[in-house]
DNA sequence: AATACGGGGCC
DNA sequence: GGCCCAGTATT
């Protein structure tokens, strides 16, 4: 049997039950897969869910606010994919009356939407015959035919992709696609796969050489930076505090945040001799603790963020920057904060 | 061609 | 502590 042939046959009997499974909406299934992007189901499951039931369709996405957005992608990371997502439904909801293009060449011209998604899209919803080429595609072909090009390098991309376009079954292009990362994902997965009850083990190149646990070849990344972040958390006759949004390129774009002090350090003196905060605070009495006194170190798959959250209670409002805005503990949880300072804001402000 | 971009789970 | 996850956009 043909390999496209036996992964579908196995992903028919195999496949788990997803809810976007059960639809070729092509505003679900789109929608599905920004969620899924470097993200597994178990992770993208809840936010799909609440995303559907809150959005029911592309208008609704459309109308809605940035920031309310914004705040049910909260925890899910890349929060860039939230934002051009937004920006997707409001582009298809009003330049194309709702209707999402039909074809890889033109879903590809969507904000977020790169060579993986519009394939996928284009073939589960319009059995266009384009292949996925994701995280799974390139272990279960490295594998399966020996490759040892790095599947990251610009040559492996390119290689990887032709193969794909061979492999690609094109009488059912939807299941096709999702055999292959479903299979991916449960049989020939990246840490002890089961290579003894696969029923691609008697033609797999990787096995016959013994090298399944060295494929595929990826290259390494860069070592990852160490940032120190000084959070300082106003509290102001204990009832409000201080919050500003995160603006221009780098993390958390969009989200919210205590004002920031970052420098090379964690220690109260480097805050309280730091420009900023002594321009804010200047002639008002001020009482600064540390909430914690070791640093939580929040790790990103790029950078380790040491952080330190103050305490400042004061008993009037001090000088704001142009950028923060004065909240009410009682409505700081509507923000969408990354998860670190949701983490904290839960602890402490219950 | 490289780098930036999250958070969580697994080993 | 390192790798990986239904990748994309930017530099």
């Amino acid at each position: 049997m043909k390999f496209s042939k036996k992964l579908i046959t196995w992903y028919l009997q195999n496949k788990r039950s997803m809810p976007w499974r059960e639809t070729t909406d092509p505003y679900r299934i789109w929608l599905s897969e920004i969620i899924l992007q470097q993200t597994r189901v178990a992770q993208g499951l809840p936010y799909y869910l609440s995303f559907t039931k809150t959005f029911p369709t592309v208008f609704d996405l459309a109308n809605a606010k940035e920031e309310e957005v914004l705040k049910l992608w909260q925890g899910l990371g890349y929060y860039s994919r939230a934002r051009n997502l937004h920006a997707t439904a409001k582009y298809v909801a009003n330049e194309l009356k709702g209707v999402f293009p039909k074809t890889y060449k033109d879903l590809l011209e969507l904000k977020g939407v790169g060579d993986y998604t519009a394939s996928a899209i284009a073939s589960i919803c319009y059995k266009e015959a384009v292949p996925v080429v994701d995280g799974n595609v390139y272990r279960v072909l490295s594998r399966y035919f020996g490759i040892e090009t790095p599947i990251n390098s610009t040559q492996g991309i390119k290689e990887y992709k032709k193969l794909a376009i061979e492999l690609m079954d094109h009488e059912d292009p939807a299941d096709y696609n999702q055999a292959i990362m479903e299979f991916g994902a449960l049989q020939c997965k990246p840490k002890n796969p089961y290579c003894i009850v696969c029923p691609l083990n008697d033609s797999c190149e990787g096995l016959k050489k013994g090298k399944i646990e060295e494929l595929p070849v990826k290259l390494k990344k860069l070592k990852v930076k160490k940032r120190y972040f000084n959070y300082l958390v106003y509290i102001i006759n204990e009832k409000q505090t201080i919050i500003q949004q995160r603006t221009g390129n780098g993390i958390w774009q969009g989200l919210y945040e205590f004002p920031l002090v970052e420098n090379n350090q964690n220690n109260l003196e480097s805050i309280q001799s730091d420009s900023i905060f002594k321009k804010m605070v200047n002639g008002v009495k001020y009482d600064i603790t540390s909430f914690k006194e070791e640093p939580i170190v929040h790790k990103l798959s790029h950078q380790h963020l040491y952080t330190k959250f103050y305490i400042i209670k004061l008993s009037v409002i001090p000088k704001l920057e142009g950028h923060q805005k004065i909240v009410n503990y009682k409505d700081i949880h509507n923000y969408p904060v990354p998860i670190l300072l949701g983490k904290f804001i839960d602890s402490f402000f219950q």
